[in-house]
DNA sequence: ATAGTGAGCCTTTTT
DNA sequence: GGCTCACTAT
């Protein structure tokens, strides 16, 4: 902190812009780290007092507007660390938002409050706990544990369970939480209804259980700051004084409650600025309005808005065909994208036979890259769904080519992992029940269905939790002395367990009694490797013969040694309920596959974006439940994918493609329509409007590309009318030219290798609308078609 | 109490 | 295709 202090001082000497009352009325003193600003950018920077709305397109350096702002408040002395805050969404965003002001300021920056928006949340609770309801130690669920909740509390309910699975129910109390309802306030505005009414009594008895249990979900940590600070004016007052400087990145995904946090946290300052690209908005499905960036004017009256426009990522074919397509939304505020960026390549369009030649296509595209001595760090595939990642994998693994797959199963929602966390959990906090229903019974003791009913039952008549019923039923003789003697030991281990427990330094509730005369403190690692040991959970997978065992054993020794980097166990819980990253190991150069979603933020020199189909993108789902703005939103993830490419982007969609077991013939999306056609252009690989074959420049290797045409043609070519071929469907590539690019009258015979012949009802472009004789009336496009 | 089988479901995105 | 749930057999 001193050394900052220091730093400041040093710092404001050469340019002091403290005094400047109006930092954009001229040209101050340039700061070294104003340098290469552009007009907008710098003006962003320097608004620093009253409600500011950056509108940052994708590209247009916002990041580093950010934090430069941030060092420019700090190096001017506005503020000190600890009076700014700063919210971001994920604890990635936060970590890199912190390394960089640091680099800025020259130097580590304590008590800032910088963190995601439930980390900061956490972090206001754990000071005021009781005004809420809570013990300061209060545990954080996630989500399997609010399903088993959940599930728990819906026996006592007459529930169609099918209807209404527990997971459906949570999602609508998510749903309200995330619109800052508690229970009390759903009632005036929407808790009748057949369903609903038992919906929310559930969402009653759900708030009270999770109280009973000293622990607070997700949606929670909002929740209870709202009425914290409602119900207690003088805590909202203390971090109203506190916050002189408040930043939020990536405003258009908050949600109401956290914009109602917001408001409440920056009424006293009015010093709020929020970041953030209306185009970008993709979370609404967990709650987000994009309402919230649209009216923010309205919701800060004077607020200086500044738009960043000038994109130094992508090359203008690129952009226009992104904007091209955004512009196909209604309700944005509207951005002029720009760069000054030669034209570089236009945007990739392939028609592809099925989703596995789009894999081969993308992949022998990716080898031919690799083997040009591109990196393939800077190469990505974006898929509209995780399940779509599968194909690519085959293929790459074939190929021998390195990928990884980002925000896949995280680390600590592995079953192992979370096992091993409930061990732990119930060391520290034997009153979590939740964690000890989870482990009673694993590895198996034979303690099943009957002696947990009997706990539950003793939990409830007497009041007390799990454990302590569990202690009572070991006394008395209700229990077969099988289970009671397996249910004495797990006791007596974590009797013995928990006095290897260190310490929680001071100012932490926990109410832990031992016994001190054998008390021998352990790091939290060492504790998690002999619990694991004794308890014989890591012996149950050693012995496992599934495949996956060898993994869940090294996973384990993997959290044994994580857990050495922590003081003690709490700290370690804190940190898993919270930073739930797992940091990839980024050392060696691979090509990157994620969700759209996951894609936000990022970006690579090539892209592709496969499954440019209509109902898987946009989703169908999406279409369905939201309509229009379903539509948009699928139309703004587009957006997202094209503008992560900075030099070239590629789009695919196939004509068939495998939905669980059966084909599905598709129509290209929509959105490739939407492309503008002078951005565009179509791959000469399949036809589709290109001429010439496959060895237009697209496969890149021509021995293979021969040796698969030989084979195609043996096949294929000779028995056009075999169906159930090995490979007739991924081979239909070699389509000759002049077919694919052929006319087809309406009435016309055809053959189409997947559906068998037909007759053409009607033909608009490209696709046709063919009764087959077998298959049914299908949409096809014409290439996949030939006269029969 | 538990393992194993079969039916029937649903398939987006995740702090 | 894979998951969860329920039921059956041990």
């Amino acid at each position: 902190m001193s050394g900052f202090a220091c730093y400041i001082a040093r710092m404001l000497d050469p340019f002091d812009l403290t005094d400047d009352p109006a930092p954009l009325a001229g040209p101050a003193p340039a700061a070294p780290y104003l340098a290469g600003l552009n007009d907008a950018q710098r003006a962003a920077v320097e608004a620093t007092d009253g409600p500011v709305l950056v509108l940052a397109g994708a590209g247009t350096g916002k990041t580093r507007v950010l934090t430069t702002r941030l060092a420019h408040i700090l190096m001017t002395g506005r503020a000190r660390p600890w009076e700014m805050m700063a919210v971001t969404f994920t604890n990635k965003a936060a970590k890199e938002m912190r390394e960089r002001v640091s680099a800025l300021v020259g130097g580590a920056i304590e008590g800032w409050w910088l963190g995601t928006f439930h980390a900061l949340g956490v972090r206001m609770l754990r000071q005021h706990p009781e005004a809420v309801g809570l013990k300061s130690n209060f545990t954080i669920l996630d989500a399997d544990d609010q399903l088993r909740l959940m599930k728990q509390l819906m026996d006592g309910h007459t529930l169609d369970d099918k209807k209404w699975p527990a997971r459906a129910i949570m999602g609508v109390i998510q749903r309200w939480k995330d619109r800052g309802l508690t229970p009390e306030k759903v009632t005036q505005e929407e808790g009748s209804g057949d369903a609903n009414g038992i919906i929310l009594q559930l969402y009653h008895d759900y708030q009270n259980r999770l109280r009973a249990l000293n622990a607070a979900d997700f949606g929670d940590l909002l929740l209870h700051c709202l009425t914290m600070f409602t119900k207690h004016p003088e805590i909202l007052a203390g971090f109203q004084r506190k916050f002189r400087y408040l930043l939020v990145d990536e405003y258009q995904d908050t949600n109401v409650a956290q914009y109602l946090w917001l408001r409440l946290l920056a009424q006293q300052s009015r010093n709020i600025c929020c970041v953030g690209d209306d185009d970008q908005s993709i979370y609404s499905w967990r709650g987000a309005e994009v309402g919230n960036i649209l009216k923010f004017e309205k919701d800060f009256p004077g607020a200086t808005i500044i738009r960043l426009e000038q994109n130094y990522r992508s090359t203008p074919h690129i952009l226009a065909a992104a904007s091209g397509l955004i512009a196909h939304n209604e309700g944005r505020l509207g951005k002029t994208l720009w760069t000054g960026m030669n034209d570089g390549r236009k945007v990739v369009v392939d028609g592809v036979w099925d989703g596995e030649e789009e894999a081969r296509t993308i992949g022998d595209e990716i080898e031919a890259r690799h083997a040009r001595g591109d990196s393939l760090d800077k190469i990505a595939i974006l898929v509209r769904t995780s399940a779509q990642t599968r194909a690519f994998e085959e293929r790459l693994i074939t190929l021998g080519i390195p990928y990884r797959v980002i925000g896949g199963p995280r680390f600590y929602e592995r079953q192992e992992i979370r096992d091993a966390i409930a061990y732990l959990r119930v060391i520290v906090s034997p009153d979590d029940d939740l964690a000890f229903e989870r482990i009673v019974n694993v590895p198996k003791r034979g303690l099943g269905e009957a002696s947990l009913q009997a706990l539950h039952k003793l939990s409830r008549g007497a009041g007390v939790s799990l454990f302590e019923a569990a202690r009572m039923m070991v006394e008395s003789d209700e229990m077969k002395p099988k289970p009671r003697g397996a249910l004495k030991t797990l006791l007596d281990n974590f009797e013995r367990w928990r006095t290897n427990l260190r310490h929680v330094p001071a100012g932490d509730a926990t109410e832990i009694v031992f016994d001190q005369s054998s008390y021998t403190e352990m790091s939290a690692g060492d504790l998690a490797e002999l619990v694991l040991e004794e308890s014989g959970y890591i012996e149950m997978w050693k012995h496992d013969r599934t495949p996956e065992a060898p993994g869940r054993v090294d996973n384990l020794n993997e959290l044994v040694s994580g857990l050495e980097e922590f003081e003690n166990l709490q700290g370690f819980l804190e940190h898993v309920s919270l930073v739930m990253d797992n940091e990839q190991n980024t050392t060696d150069a691979k090509v990157s596959m994620m969700t759209l979603h996951g894609a936000k933020g990022l970006e690579f020199d090539l892209v592709f974006l496969p499954g440019w189909e209509e109902g898987l993108f946009p989703h169908q789902r999406s279409l369905d439940e939201e309509g229009l703005k379903g539509l948009e939103e699928e139309r703004r993830l587009a957006y997202v994918g094209l503008t992560r490419a900075r030099h070239e982007a590629r789009v695919s969609y196939a004509a068939n493609r495998r939905v669980y077991n059966e084909w599905k013939n598709a129509l290209p999306s929509r959105f490739i329509d939407e492309l503008p056609k002078e951005n565009t252009e179509r791959s000469a690989a399949r036809g589709l409007g290109g001429q010439g074959g496959y060895q237009s420049g697209y496969v890149k290797n021509p021995q293979r590309g021969f040796a698969e045409m030989a084979t195609a043609f043996t096949q294929n070519y000779g028995r056009p009318a075999r169906r159930d071929g090995v490979v007739i469907d991924g081979d239909a590539w070699l389509v000759p030219d002049a077919v694919s690019e052929g006319r087809f009258a309406e009435g016309s015979r055809v053959f189409h290798q997947k559906f068998g012949y037909g007759r053409v009802l009607t033909c608009d472009g490209n696709k046709l609308e063919v009764a087959f004789d077998k298959a049914g009336t299908k949409r096809v496009i014409d290439s996949f078609v030939e006269p029969a």
